[in-house]
DNA sequence: ATTCCTTTTTGATAAATATCAAAGGGTTTG
DNA sequence: CAAACCCTTTGATATTTATCAAAAAGGAAT
């Protein structure tokens, strides 16, 4: 077993999939997966290419954007052992509307979603990992709908600091800010409130 | 033919689902489905049930909606040839968190997605149209994040006059200002503004 | 039409958030 | 060390949005 296989099981043992993977699986699934680190603040994808990379965090922070009316807006922050990816290029083949950097020196796996065709694998199982993954991911949206629809910048604040406490820390408060759908001038007060 | 797989032909034809479905998927999946007809102001599924069921709206409007802090948040509207379900629900298998009901006298195939597992047919074939219905979905919630995250409720109310301009008549005020994300008193002003 | 009920609009005011400009605090670099 | 740079904070002010209360406008039922 190399060194890639043993990545992707350590994920797939503390991500939130519920599958045991067999070996046969892995081994092929590791053929079409790279390793690579790379320094902070590089950027993975650039806005216009076409993207089918799903980048698996083993170590560090990336973050995704997007250029919304000239401004850079935070969609999407992703830390150890999650995965972050243009979803929107794999799923339409259209270039992607987005960029993906690492904020911190980070260690990926990629995997080329376009790569896992030509797997001599079960393809039912490949589905069934697909679903899943994007099962997990509506569970997030629907939570951020949900919050930035209805909580006030406090509370978003708040909520964020409850759950990724360590984005905190590892992002610009600018970054963060864009993320909460609020201007970094209201994030900075409202941390200077929540401290006192 | 009976007429429910007519239905189902006409849905998948009109809807985005890119699929060719062949007879015999069809036949079999229309075993499982149901036509019925509901008043005005039917609730479907509430809160607390377990609700496997996918509607697929041949005529009128319904909505999803939730209870945040006491309050009636709209989550989603469906007119026709949409489908709306307790997506929470059928990925967990938990309780619901969430209200369906009519808006208007309405008609809907409805389709209990654990009966699927049932049905004589190829299973990869459906984990593929399953799949299909996530990505749409996906892509619709990543525009709506974009919109919270960062439009003001002009624009907002704006988008959703070019983009679904029937709910802007069919709805009533309180039921899109939550949907929104904002109060009804504003949206009424806001609608004022954009008339004159 | 009259009553009753619900929804929408309006008004006055308060609170939240954005904007713009400048100052402060670090860190890197020559 | 000073200069340059980037990020964050602070201040003053404007704008947006929410809140609360009441009036107006529609609909449905009698």
């Amino acid at each position: 077993m190399n060194k890639i296989s043993q990545l992707l099981i350590e994920y797939l043992r503390v991500s939130s999939i519920s599958f045991e993977l067999d070996e046969h699986f892995l081994r092929e699934l590791s053929k079409i997966t790279t390793f690579k680190k790379y320094p902070k603040n590089t950027v993975l994808v650039q806005e216009g290419e076409y993207c089918q990379s799903l980048f698996i965090i083993k170590k560090g922070l990336l973050r995704r954007y997007t250029l919304h009316e000239g401004k850079d807006i935070t969609l999407e922050f992703a830390l150890e052992d999650d995965f972050i990816a243009s979803i929107y290029s794999i799923i339409t083949g259209r270039k992607t509307v987005d960029f993906i950097q690492t904020l911190e020196d980070s260690e990926v796996l990629i995997i080329q979603v376009e790569d896992m065709k030509k797997l001599n694998i079960d393809s039912q199982k490949s589905l069934l990992i697909g679903q899943e993954l994007r099962n997990n991911y509506f569970l997030k949206l629907e939570n951020r709908i949900l919050s930035l629809q209805n909580d006030s910048a406090k509370k978003r604040y708040a909520d964020l600091v409850a759950n990724q406490p360590t984005i905190i820390q590892r992002a610009s408060l600018g970054q963060i800010a864009s993320y909460l759908g609020m201007t970094q001038e209201n994030l900075s007060r409202i941390r200077r409130m929540v401290k006192d």
